[in-house]
DNA sequence: CTGAAAGCGCTTACAG
DNA sequence: CTGAAAGCGCTTACAG
């Protein structure tokens, strides 16, 4: 067991209390003395106990609000299990995670949550914004009226006063994909692209960070593409037989978005399967089945539920010690799998 | 804030000594009471505070000793930061943690850290064993007679009584090697594996994983070596030198152990970088760079700090809870990286 | 079998 | 500017 505070306040010849106000700096005490006790606490090797610190400190109940969009996706369910986790933790450090779940995709339920919230007194929130003007002039109304700290995970909001971003650099997973794809087909012939919805900008960035590098690395691959298929497995498959029958010698197909299965029972039909190679993203539905069957040969994911985990708990590391995010811009690590590197409890 | 042991008292009109006994089956309760508070706990939705709990224990100061072996490789020094990592955490619910660290690779330095750590009263021990006959009774004399559970990480110690291990399935993670190999091939062709030492259980799990998948997946690939370059760069070109010389028309290397540099360095001078594929393992030394610069056209690694981390706290939470792990086995993930996902911090 | 009390290490009104 | 005391939620001897 460390030095307690009791232990520097019997070397010092003063009570607890003064103890305390010397080492965190709460000022109402005569500076001479405060010099002398933070000298004796380094002497002795203080290193403050954060049980008794956490425990002393839950009378204030630090209240922390998560808002999550497209609740109902698997995705999402995902990134709900982190939180939940981050819930728990904070739970036993004597804090409160209040959560929102929004089923779909609404600006104004986002805007009523987190009025919500303030009313329910939080001292920061967590969340998925919205592309919308309105979500953005409210991000920085809480942050700089109410000052109520703002993390963004799973999409950005580059242009607010949001305290970081927690999620994906989607330009560098595209451009990882391109990599992998150019080294699967030894760098020459025709690759397509299909993704889900043009305006969502994460695929657009996959979409483009692709693009981009294949051009720049494997210039002799022809681009094909991009057909959208709306994250639908039928359309997916339309879009995979169009391209097919338009590009015959085609040897490979990245998939930024949902819609995998449609791609795959489309290559199957034709009997292309697992000679087109293919990339997908993200490490659900049915996605490790079709990279088992050889459908598809590489995955790229994240790790979802860290982007639910750390938003809650860099909010509450800044609330229970004070202490700054590393970094505006979390990208979470891109993870390349195949079929040896599925996890096993899945 | 959650509900607390008072609130149960007070509904169950008992006092709080008796909601602890019922709660966390002590014994010396009468049994209808016991239930009854069980129900009540249940019905309110009781979780306990950790953090009462942990200041309150903190009194029996756990204390878990962990041995590392080879601590001054670089691989054992991301293993330390994991550790640290631990420690800290440990630390900061009042725990313990010793730390022995043996610079080299010693049985007799083992067995005198395990006997230094019994007689400075550790209740557990994480360690890196040693394939030693009497490293395997000592460890099976500790679990048994002295009743101190021994996570082992790093190498794992199968027909011990450890409680579990922790770390990588070298099989598997050959198999991957292969697949990845596979496919940077084209299915077919010379390929070569170069290894460290032919007696060290990992690297040649490494070598069995790759050779057997390669033989399944890919019939057509004819495998080279393996040769063995005792983890140093020098030898390690020599041997890429004679498989050059006897191969010239070699696709690829696998290289399970260190000396990757040697490697590069001779396929450079042979103008063979970046067109012989090449896979390494673990995110060390020059790793990075070479993949950067094209030489290492794919990585896998493992999480070092994960290794460092997880054995103490696993066995804090099973001293701490009673919380048993998850399994006998808990390997660590396989990563993929190429020169897109390079965590940024490095 | 049960209760009252002390204690873990820290913070925080309150009194002076 | 400083101290004495109460309290956070739990566990643990001790007394009965």
């Amino acid at each position: 067991m460390g030095v307690t505070i009791r232990q520097i306040a019997e070397a010092a010849g003063v009570s607890r209390g003064t103890v305390d106000r010397a080492l965190n700096n709460r000022g109402r005490i005569k500076p001479e003395v405060a010099d002398r006790i933070r000298q004796i606490a380094e002497e002795m090797g203080y290193k403050p106990n954060q049980l008794g610190r956490a425990l002393s400190m839950s009378k204030n109940n630090i209240k922390i609000g998560v808002i999550l969009q497209a609740a109902e996706t698997p995705f999402m369910q995902c990134v709900l299990e982190g939180i939940e986790r981050a819930k728990d933790e904070v739970d036993s450090l004597g804090g409160t995670v209040l959560l929102c779940k929004i089923p779909h995709i609404s600006g104004r339920d986002t805007i009523d949550a987190m009025e919500h919230m303030r009313s329910e007194g939080v001292s920061a929130i967590a969340m998925v914004p919205i592309e919308e003007e309105e979500i953005k002039a409210h991000i920085n109304l809480f942050v700089e009226e109410y000052h109520i700290p703002i993390v963004t995970f799973n999409s950005d909001m580059e242009d607010t006063k949001r305290l970081c971003f927690v999620g994906q650099n989607a330009f560098q997973c595209g451009r990882a994909a391109a990599g992998l794809m150019g080294e699967l087909v030894g760098g020459c012939g025709k690759v397509a692209v299909i993704s889900g919805y043009s305006s969502n900008p994460s695929l657009s960035n996959r979409v483009l960070g692709f693009g981009s590098e294949l051009k720049i690395k494997y210039p002799e691959i022809e681009l094909v593409g991009p057909e959208y298929c709306f994250e639908d497995n039928h359309l997916a498959g339309q879009a995979t037989e169009k391209i097919l029958k338009e590009n015959p010698d085609l040897k490979g197909i990245y998939m930024t978005s949902h819609g995998e299965e449609g791609v795959c029972r489309m290559l199957a039909k034709y009997g292309r399967a697992g000679t087109v190679k293919m990339i997908a993203n993200d490490f659900m539905g049915k996605n490790y089945e079709l990279m088992r069957e050889g459908s598809i040969h590489f995955l790229i994911g994240q790790d979802a539920q860290i982007q639910g985990y750390e938003p809650v708990m860099i909010l509450f590391r800044l609330l229970f010690n004070g202490e700054q995010p590393k970094g505006e811009l979390q990208y979470t690590e891109i993870f390349i799998r195949n079929e040896y590197t599925i996890p096993e409890n899945l």
